[in-house]
DNA sequence: AATTGTATCGAAAACGTTTTCGATTTTTAA
DNA sequence: TTAAAAATCGAAAACGTTTTCGATACAATT
C-alpha cells in the first residue's frame, strides 16, 4: 500500500478517521510553490498577480474547500461580518417575527446573527451590550427591556462607534437610529373607529405603567375619547401588568363587567393577549360580541384571526420593523467602512386597523 | 489646559469625541512596564507569576476595562465560544420555544448562539453548514429542513470533530447525539384515549408525506385504531400538506362533513393549527364539540388553552428538547476539550396528553 | 548602454493572545 | 563560599490573514 500524498491529505477527502484540518492559504501556496502572499492576493484579485497565477491558484481553492479563517479575518480586519440583536424575550409573535426580517436581511448581506435575550432585565441587558462588544461585533440591534432606565451601556456603544439601532422599545436620549411606530396614533384611530361606529363607554384594558408603549397607546385612546367629545373616565381603565397572561384579560373583563354593568359597550385593549383573555369571558357568560360589547386589539397577533369571534386588531408591522431596523444598520455599517458621516435616522412604521367581527 | 496623560486616555474615560480602541494586554504590559506574557499570565493565575504582580495586572485590568479580543483568542485557541443553531423557521411557538431554552443554557454557560433559519429548503440549510464551519463555532444543533434527505452537509460537520446535535427533525443515518419526541407512542395514547372516551369513527388530519414527524403520528393513529379493534379507515385521513395555516384544518372539516355527514365523531390532527381551523368551521356551522365531535391536537401550542373549547393536545415540551439538546452538546464540548471519549446519545422526550373541552 | 517603465512576486509586519522554553535572580542547602 | 534549587520573568513562536513595500526580471524607451 503507497503512503497517502501530501496532495491527497489536503483534499480533506479520505481518511475520515482523523481529524481534519480546515485549509489555510498556506496549504495551497506551499502545494502551488508560491508565497501565502500571492496566494492571498490571487483569491482577491491583486492587480498585481498574473492571470496564470490567479486562475490556479482559485482552482485549487475551490478544490480543496477553501475557506477563510473568520478569527484571522476578524483579528485583522476588525470586523466579524456578525451582528447583535438584544430582545427581552424571543418567545413572542412580535419579537419572532421581527428576528426572521433582521436574520433573513443579514443572510442576504453574507452576515450572521447573534441573538441575546435581556428577560426584562436591565442588568442583563447591559452584561450583554458588553458580551457583544468583546465579540466584536460590526452593528447591535435593542429592543430595550422594560426596566431599563439608565442608557450608559447604549451611549458606550456608541462610544466605540459601533452602528446602533433601536427598535420598538426605544430610549429617547440616546442619539442613534430607531425604528418604532406611532403607538398613540394607532390606538387613537382604533378607538376613533370605535366611536364612529357608535360605541359611546369605551373601555381600556391599559399595559404596564413603564413602558412608553403602554403609555402611548393609552394617550391615544384618552385623545381620541376627548376629541370626540366623550368624557375621559378613568373607571373605565384597568391595569393589566402581567399582560403576557391572557387570563389577565379574563379576570378584568368579568370586573369591568361587575363595576359598570351593561353601562360599557367597548373595550380598547393594549395587546390582543388581553383582548382575547377578555373575548373567552364573554363567550362563556353568554354576552354577545359585539352586538352587546365590541373589541379592539393591537399587534394583530396570529391568533386574532383565529379566535371566534375574530378580533379586530391593529397591524403592528413586525416584520417590517425587523427589515426596516436592520437594513438601516447595514447602512451604517456600510457608511462606517467607507469613511462616510452617519446620520441618525427616526423611521415611523405605518400601521393599520385591521377589522374582523369583533367590533 | 494640561495634556491628557497617556494614561487618562487609556481609561477610556474622558475625550467622547474620537473613536475608542478596546484595552489591550499591550496597554497593560506598558503602563507596568512589564511584558505583555507576563501580563497574560497574571490574569491566568499562572504559577511562575508573582503574587504582587498578579494584584497590580489585575486591578488595572478592572480598571481599563479590559476585555480580550475575542478574535486573538479563537485564532490562538481554535475556539469561540459560539453555538450555531439551524432550524427551518423562526416564527413558530415550538422553535422559538426551543430556542429560548437553548439560549438560556447557553447564557448559563457564557456561550453565545448563532441563529441561522434553513426556511425549509436544502441547499440553504447546506450552505449555512459552510458558514457555521467556516465561522469556528464549538458546536451546532440542527432541526432539519422537510426536504433534507442527504446527509453530507452533518457528515461534514463531524469529519470536523465539531459537536452536533440533531434535534426533532433528525436524521437516522447520522451518527451523532439526537434528542427527539417519541411521536408515534404520543400519537398512540392521544388515540387510544379517544377510543377509551367511547369514539369509535375517528378521522386524522395528517401532515406532509415527507417528514418523519407526520408519519410517525399517523402510524399512531393506524396502530392505536388497530390494537383497539377498530378497523383502520383510509378515507377518514385527510392530508393537508400546507400545515402551517389553519385553513387547511377548515376546509378539511368541511371536507369531512361532506364525505362522512355524522359517521365520524372525532379528529386526531397531526398539529393544533390544523385542529383549531377545524373548530373554527364547527362553530360557525353550529356543530357541538365534543358532544358530535370531538378533537384531539398536538404540540399544545399556548393557542389550544385559549380557544372556544379549548383544545385537548399532546404536550410536546419544546423548553425541554431545546433545554436538553444543549445540555449534551456542551458536554461533548467539554469532553472533546478534555480529550474525553464522546458517546452518542439519543434522547426521547416525554409528552403527555393535556385533556381540555374539546374531547 | 543607460534609463525608465511594467509586470510579477515575496518578505515582513501587523492584528492580540497563549504557551513554551530559556534566562535571570533569589533563596536554600551543603 | 559555592552549588543546587526555586522563583520570577520575558523572548519568541504560533494561530491565519491582509497589506505595504521592496525586489527582481524583463521590455521598452532614450
Amino acid at each position: 500500500m503507497s503512503p497517502a500524498s501530501p496532495l491527497a491529505d489536503l483534499t480533506n477527502e479520505n481518511n475520515k478517521f482523523k481529524q481534519m484540518k480546515p485549509v489555510t492559504l498556506k496549504d495551497i501556496a506551499k502545494q502551488l510553490g508560491i508565497s501565502i502572499t500571492t496566494a492571498s492576493k490571487a483569491l482577491k484579485n491583486y492587480p498585481d498577480v498574473s492571470d496564470k497565477t490567479k486562475k490556479i491558484v482559485k482552482e485549487l481553492a475551490v478544490k480543496l474547500n477553501y475557506v477563510p479563517n473568520s478569527f484571522a479575518i476578524g483579528l485583522r480586519k476588525q470586523e466579524s461580518k456578525t451582528i447583535g440583536v438584544i430582545i427581552p424575550t424571543m418567545v413572542h409573535y412580535f419579537f419572532s417575527t421581527v428576528l426572521d426580517a433582521i436574520i433573513k436581511e443579514a443572510e442576504n448581506r453574507n452576515y450572521m446573527v447573534i441573538i441575546l435575550q435581556s428577560n426584562e432585565d436591565y442588568r442583563t441587558e447591559k452584561k450583554q451590550v458588553d458580551l457583544l462588544l468583546n465579540k466584536g461585533v460590526d452593528g447591535i440591534l435593542i429592543s430595550l427591556s422594560n426596566k431599563t432606565r439608565d442608557f450608559k451601556h447604549l451611549q458606550k456603544i456608541m462610544d466605540y462607534n459601533i452602528p446602533l439601532i433601536l427598535f420598538d422599545k426605544i430610549a429617547k436620549l440616546v442619539n442613534c437610529s430607531k425604528v418604532l411606530i406611532d403607538d398613540r396614533k394607532a390606538a387613537y384611530s382604533a378607538v376613533s373607529y370605535l366611536i364612529n361606529t357608535g360605541r359611546k363607554r369605551i373601555a381600556h384594558f391599559r399595559g404596564d405603567l413603564n413602558p412608553q408603549n403602554s403609555i402611548d397607546r393609552f394617550l391615544g385612546y384618552k385623545k381620541a375619547l376627548e376629541d370626540h367629545g366623550i368624557p375621559y373616565d378613568s373607571s373605565l381603565v384597568y391595569l393589566c401588568n402581567n399582560n403576557s397572561d391572557f387570563t389577565d384579560g379574563y379576570s378584568s373583563a368579568k370586573q369591568l363587567l361587575l363595576d359598570h354593568g351593561d353601562n360599557v359597550d367597548a373595550i380598547f385593549t393594549v395587546n390582543d393577549m388581553l383582548a382575547i383573555g377578555a373575548i373567552n369571558y364573554f363567550n362563556e357568560n353568554g354576552i354577545k360580541i359585539p352586538d352587546q360589547i365590541a373589541l379592539f386589539g393591537f399587534s394583530n397577533w396570529f391568533m386574532a384571526s383565529v379566535i371566534t369571534p375574530s378580533l379586530s386588531s391593529v397591524e403592528q408591522n413586525a416584520y417590517k420593523i425587523g427589515k426596516r431596523s436592520s437594513e438601516i444598520l447595514f447602512e451604517e455599517i456600510e457608511r462606517k467602512k467607507k469613511g462616510e458621516p452617519i446620520v441618525y435616522q427616526k423611521v415611523i412604521i405605518d400601521t393599520e386597523l385591521v377589522l374582523r367581527n369583533s367590533s
